[in-house]
DNA sequence: ATAGTATTTAAGCAATTGCTTAAACAAAGG
DNA sequence: CCTTTGTTTAAGCAATTGCTTAAATACTAT
């Protein structure tokens, strides 16, 4: 059987461990939902090109990506989906931003590129 | 064809965003890399789990996490692999813990938690 | 209308993810 | 030695990812 309860285990450890898990749960998942959006080299590179240069359009970011347009656009979904970015007509031209409300964990995010190198398999 | 080149284009812009890409391609898949790992519900516990404990087993990281052992042990490998986690021997018990010189960049994502609910569509 | 430009959507597909179960390893104790 | 305990590895599999190409949509201008 798949009993693996230790014989040394803490189990007021454990419990207190998963009592405090169960009262984060959904801040666990919509921190895990962002991060993920993030480990995306492409994505990551869509949300840094965004703060740095405000806005951008699929067409321009496909240029400066060096991909195809709906590639691009697919990622800008998904980000836009998750209420990550946001959208604005102008023409034919449709700019993306980041959303105001998630300029605070997205610059947190892309401020981790400033810690020193800090993974040492990397 | 697809030469979806602007019209409107800043084509200076373009070429800006482009090089400095270029300049930091290494610094995003290294941070898309460990944003990918921490971007996943179970191995954020983990890491939480890790930071807040100190220490713990994979034994009793199934235990707390309420899923089989062979589970908890490929996100560990994951983990360890990337050199974000390391491990201690104790008799037949392996102890986990995260490795110090990452200790920064997860605190720093942990601390993701603590900024208010910023995310709009969660 | 018609053509051209910017974007999204859809379908297809190889690759990856994350679990499951079963088997293999490794360490300890009777 | 043999059994138990803690852990890892392997194989299998459904689901997801991220691209491709082609088609659809939307807006502009001639």
């Amino acid at each position: 059987m798949n009993t693996c309860i230790r014989v040394f285990a803490d189990s007021i450890q454990i419990s207190r461990c998963r009592e405090d898990l169960k009262n984060k749960e959904e801040s666990f998942l919509e921190l895990a939902d962002v991060l993920n959006l993030a480990g995306n080299a492409v994505r990551l590179k869509i949300l840094y090109l965004l703060k740095q240069e405000n806005e951008l359009c699929p067409c321009d970011l496909s240029d400066i990506l060096g991909m195809t347009v709906p590639a691009v656009s697919q990622h800008l979904k998904k980000l836009k989906d998750a209420g990550i970015v946001t959208t604005k007509k102008s023409g034919q031209t449709i700019f993306y931003s980041v959303e105001e409300q998630s300029q605070r964990i997205i610059s947190s995010v892309l401020d981790l590129f400033n810690l020193p190198n800090t993974i040492p398999a990397l």
